[in-house]
DNA sequence: GATATAATGTAGGCTTGCTTACATACATCG
DNA sequence: CGATGTATGTAAGCAAGCCTACATTATATC
């Protein structure tokens, strides 16, 4: 029963369905599923039909994509409360990147065809549900157009204020990153190298930009990132 | 009135408004107009709050992005029939890129206003509208991944295969490309420099890859370009 | 607690392709 | 048809950061 009630409090405090009514929430509820999920899990992978669409209640999720080279590149880091995989429900097509759990949490899982029936109840979802797909591909588009131009300490430094919107939390002595990557993790996001991430991040450290706080990582001057990121 | 009728040609033979009948075709073409574009005219540009949509009928057109740092980057270049300025009618905001004529032609032009009120009487429309956003952004986002980790030379191949799809003409000795860009635009459009990219072209000639006749690019070997491509 | 696996640290060599600089060819317009 | 701007050709120097290789330190698993 708490487990229920922290369910509907999740998906009200999304945006998209803030405006429902106690009555359709609680047919969303009925009509969608909650999983326990992870570290290591695919959610979904590249290739796959899956055509669920997801609401992420606790821990922490990266959206990647593999290249024909090898690549993989992390598109998105997905903090508690984001709704994922959903660009195949109202356009069903193979997925075109991966849904990997870094972080032990729960899911909301809702499949296509219980979408399409909470849906035809509450008009005007659809539509924002489009307009979100629009904003987070603009995003993304952006995102990736800044790793061509940019040097690594710069891509690095960039990184580092897109988290802080999602993860930071204030702190005496700066901001906190709650979330744990590895240097594989920021090389894959910033579209670099394992080693030249290790260095980068020393480098950074040295000067007094950030800090290593028990496998955490402190941005100690938020003001000199964002210079460094222009 | 050949010039009307025209349009009506044009406005047809695109894909999303396939379907439409005569009496519609009649009110889009009431409610659209036309114009002659000029080489380096811009249509409209990134900041401003133009919320036209458009169709090229006659000419080229290219799609640029500046970068806080001063890059320029092509997204896109469009060949005639192509419907493009279209994300901004179905949610005004600012256009976050710029649209420049590269040969001269023609344009179809649809306000905003004009579209809804058309949009109202050919129900489905806008739908169609969203999934040809939807895929041109899927499309311009695999673009913009393929530049992060490809060389200089993979990525003239791929932009060539892109080109061809559009202006290409087959011919006894390969494909003609039919469109004249200059190094400077081949460069944006790979996210390279003007100078790398006259050497990378001189290589490939000298590879026996293209050629150049009279101004025009000639794809000698589609495979060893796709080959290169990988 | 022992072992295996994953993550991080460090460094040298090497390559791509960007910069800078200048020369030549071509186009456009009065 | 000359003049000016635009496009292309060429080359040397240089730097960022990738690749390879290996050492060390955490973390997970039994």
């Amino acid at each position: 029963m708490t487990q229920e009630r922290s369910k509907l409090w999740y998906l009200k405090n999304l945006d998209i369905f803030r405006y429902l009514g106690d009555e359709e929430y609680k047919l969303l509820d009925r009509y969608s599923n909650m999983r326990e999920i992870k570290k290591g899990e695919m959610i979904y992978f590249q290739g796959s039909s899956d055509s669920n669409f997801y609401i992420l209640k606790k821990g922490a999720v990266k959206i990647t994509k593999l290249t024909p080279r090898g690549n993989e590149i992390i598109l998105d880091i997905l903090s508690v409360g984001t709704i994922f995989g959903e660009m195949t429900v109202l356009e069903p097509r193979e997925r075109d990147e991966s849904a990997i759990v870094i972080e032990d949490g729960l899911i909301c899982i809702m499949n296509r065809d219980e979408f399409n029936r909470f849906s035809k109840m509450v008009p005007g979802l659809s539509g924002k549900m489009t307009s979100m797909i629009e904003l987070k591909r603009w995003n993304r588009e952006n995102k990736i157009l800044d790793l061509l131009y940019c040097t690594v300490e710069q891509r690095l430094a960039k990184a580092f204020i897109n988290l802080l919107d999602d993860f930071g939390i204030p702190h005496d002595n700066g901001h906190l990153l709650q979330i744990r990557l590895t240097h594989k993790d920021y090389a894959d996001l910033i579209a670099s190298t394992r080693e030249t991430v290790t260095a980068t991040l020393n480098k950074f450290k040295a000067d007094g930009l950030i800090d290593f706080e028990n496998k955490y990582i402190m941005i100690k001057s938020l003001d000199k990132i964002r210079g460094m990121a222009e």
